[in-house]
DNA sequence: CGGAATCCACGTTGATACTG
DNA sequence: CAGTATCAACGTGGATTCCG
């Protein structure tokens, strides 16, 4: 399904792109930000994920040096994971792009409607503003 | 495969998620900033995505009012795909983001080389001036 | 609690072929 | 050129079960 040499070689940001164009991986950084968190409290917090894909994504994150997994051996176990300074730095990016959802998700959903309305013309001169004022 | 009652109202963040997390998708936004591109334009310069796909991503892209499409009554038709001011006012968003990943990713190169190596804490301590000087 | 392992259903992708 | 349609193949995700 992949082939580095023509991916990776050509433009090294697809690599990082694979990894943070996940939902998943974005939400957990950004949970993480206000520091570490324990498995099955990300788990609650993003609810809709299944154990095994947190399970995955955590190990991913944490290959790619932007998380760090820390065991206690307590009765029972804890773990509890946290952005490494190379993953702080991600997360001041992450936030950009969270800000932009926050401010963007009406004019998003307006254009949807009016695409789906069956004028496609009017949903590309939807603007921030104009979903602000039809709101 | 979706519950907008759990996702969308909770959080509408995920909803622009969704769409922004997604590889191809960023990497069109990203082509489209010089200016107005044709299909099979977009195909060759992206090398690895189907047609299928990629048809099926920029439909996605003006739905969301992120793009437009503009189809000239040539012989053979011609179809130009540009980014609309919304688009746009993401793609500056999206550019922190390459900027990001071109800085780091020799960062986390080393860090899933240390993780494979078998020493994850070794990986969570790599930080892109580690990187540098290694390179 | 924090996983790993198994099984299975589903969606998504990639060829291929055809249309306007 | 710019798609759509169809179908088989694959991978990914969810549910469940069990272990340390």
């Amino acid at each position: 399904m992949y082939q580095p040499d023509v991916y990776e070689k050509m433009c090294p940001t697809r690599l990082v792109l694979d990894r943070i164009a996940d939902k998943w991986a974005v939400l957990i950084l950004h949970l993480l930000r206000a520091g570490p968190v324990r498995f099955n409290q990300l788990r609650r917090t993003i609810k809709g994920i299944s154990q095994k894909v947190l399970s995955q994504t955590l190990k991913k994150l944490e290959r790619d040096g932007l998380i760090s997994r820390a065991v206690f051996a307590t009765v029972p176990v804890t773990v509890e994971y946290a952005l490494t300074p190379l993953g702080r730095t991600l997360t001041d990016t992450v936030a950009a792009l969270a800000h932009w959802a926050e401010h963007n998700i009406e004019a998003v959903l307006a254009a949807q409607q009016a695409y789906d309305r069956g004028c496609p013309a009017a949903a590309e001169m939807v603007t921030a503003n104009d979903a602000a004022e039809a709101a």
